[in-house]
DNA sequence: GTGAAAGCGCTAACAG
DNA sequence: CTGTTAGCGCTTTCAC
């Protein structure tokens, strides 16, 4: 039914010329006589030619195809990275090959290899592992992405700026008359986790108060912030107002759920704050408030500098963009009279 | 620094054989003698060997890549179809070519050019376009996923069923007292949404009602729901109920934070229904409730399909598959005194 | 059982 | 300006 794809060979026999000729006109490098070209283009056209581009890759050493390894895009965080990823590709005349490593590390090895034998040109990755040799090993130009970059500084990286973030959450439950929150954390396995807390605890202690601070860790899901918030509310000595500062959006509004659950209400009896700026935090009543990142950017940022690693400019680049915070009503003033 | 990756022959070289022998003992084809097995599989692991899949696909025929197109994995709905799918590929030794077409037909025209060019051994699409031959030209395996199938019955297809997901909603808000509900659709130009208002009509009809329904469009965006619900309100007669049945959450959504706007409460005011299933749906307060499809399911059959076709087994399967209503409270019971 | 040889479709030198 | 040549790394006959 379907003939075979033609091949520059079938463009070349139609166009009365030679491969290379063809190639030429194709690529518009070198000269060619006008007539040629047109010629050429015209029978490319008329077969509906497509250059196998698998085949021109093996020559030129460059595949054209980037890799794309997060942990789930079923959270609109990656999501949003992805998306921005996707974009920039495509602008930059690359395809994107994309994997989600569903924060197992055995997964993530397999997308790698599948990557390498695919022979891209390199990948982004958000990894789960925690020796940087495991990802040297690879052999590919790889841009790291997200937190998890933190803890291989030999890489290229492009994250959010944790410090940043932090501080513009803390800041602001400070300006509305919040003590130091309860923290509710991703994996303790992950780093991004204990760069979170110990950055709360520095801001703390920068502003002279005490680095302890109640945490919770749990998998950065709506459901473990369900469970951890249950947690924290079990173990509150009071009626006291309670504040907690969430290392993503989903485990904020998990928390929130949990709150609806128990009869409690937010902002008056619990504040939440959450972090990172999902559209989802708008549909909540109270709406979300958080500490967004620039998700899309992380995407576009680390495709850009991907590209350039690639293009032989192997500047070992450690991006951090930073948040904003968006105010949405989930975090009581507490300076009205507390409680 | 960094060596050009090790190829069959170098293996060959360091096991002291044949680049044959080799390619026998890496893909366990063809009889071999243990002793050069053994030999074969250390040389390979110590040189890190990968094989190049591109050299291989070049001489079989297979790219062992697939192409998924869809409009926005920044809609949960979409992510969680492409989780399925790359699960899915996984699974099958495949992997994931992704794509945003962003409902623009050149952009998607643009992707399917790039897979053709990459070679994929098939493709995936909710397709933006209208006719079928602009698919059928790219000659790819091609599996439809999603209502854009319907349009085209000479290409396999696997998505939700529109009339079965229309009744479940409609026998739900007949069971609770409501009459023909207002309709926020997707854009005019695309045919899920035709599909979906005329699946309303017929059922309407069926039950021997008018097949007169008001319907607004939108573009399938959380602001798009929330504008088409501002002139649902404008346009009503008196303070009596409205039902809106949107044809998908994001837009249920959005029509809810409109209903938050304009101080009128859900679902005593105004009930929504929606359609999709997103995780989203239960952050709100009340829950949206609506009708689930199987989204995960979809990609993951997509890809199941897609890779029978591929082996050569060129089943023309339209699956549909069912929904399931997941009630969560934003559909008041008017049976108890309406309004 | 094993190796030599012939391509897959393209690009990149190099002659003409 | 254009055509010829030689591979890229692998699979796949086909002899030995």
């Amino acid at each position: 039914m379907d003939d075979r794809r033609p091949t520059i060979h079938d463009v070349a026999a139609l166009a009365a010329t030679s491969k290379s000729t063809v190639a030429r006109a194709l690529s518009d490098k070198g000269a060619i006589a006008a007539g040629v070209r047109d010629r050429v283009l015209a029978a490319a056209r008329q077969l509906g030619y497509e250059p196998n581009q698998m085949a021109g890759s093996m020559r030129s050493g460059r595949s054209r195809l980037i890799g794309l390894v997060i942990p789930d895009i079923a959270n609109p965080f990656w999501a949003e990275v992805a998306r921005g990823a996707q974009e920039r590709a495509v602008e930059a005349g690359l395809s994107l090959l994309f994997f989600s490593s569903d924060w197992r590390s055995d997964q993530e090895a397999h997308h790698m290899r599948a990557l390498v034998r695919a022979r891209v040109d390199g990948a982004i990755i958000n990894t789960v592992v925690d020796r940087a040799e495991a990802l040297h090993a690879f052999g590919l130009p790889l841009v790291l992405i997200g937190s998890s970059a933190e803890e291989f500084k030999s890489l290229p990286a492009v994250g959010s700026d944790i410090p940043q973030t932090v501080r513009l959450g803390l800041d602001y439950l400070a300006g509305r008359g919040h003590g130091a929150p309860t923290l509710i954390l991703g994996p303790p396995q992950r780093i991004a986790g204990r760069l979170f807390a110990s950055s709360v605890r520095d801001h703390l202690a920068a502003r002279g108060l005490s680095r302890d601070v109640v945490t919770e860790t749990a998998d950065y899901t709506v459901e473990g912030g369900h469970a951890a918030m249950l947690r924290i509310l079990d173990a509150r000595h009071g009626p006291c107002h309670i504040t907690v500062f969430a290392a993503n959006d989903l485990m904020a509004l998990g928390a929130m759920m949990a709150l609806r659950d128990c009869g409690l209400e937010c902002p008056r009896d619990v504040s939440i704050l959450g972090c990172d700026g999902i559209v989802a935090g708008t549909f909540s009543s109270p709406g979300l408030t958080t500490v967004a990142k620039p998700a899309r950017a992380l995407g576009t940022r680390a495709v850009a500098m991907l590209a350039e690693a690639i293009e032989g400019h192997p500047a070992l680049t450690r991006v951090h963009l930073p948040s904003r915070l968006i105010e949405r009503g989930s975090v009581a003033d507490l300076r009205l009279g507390p409680r």
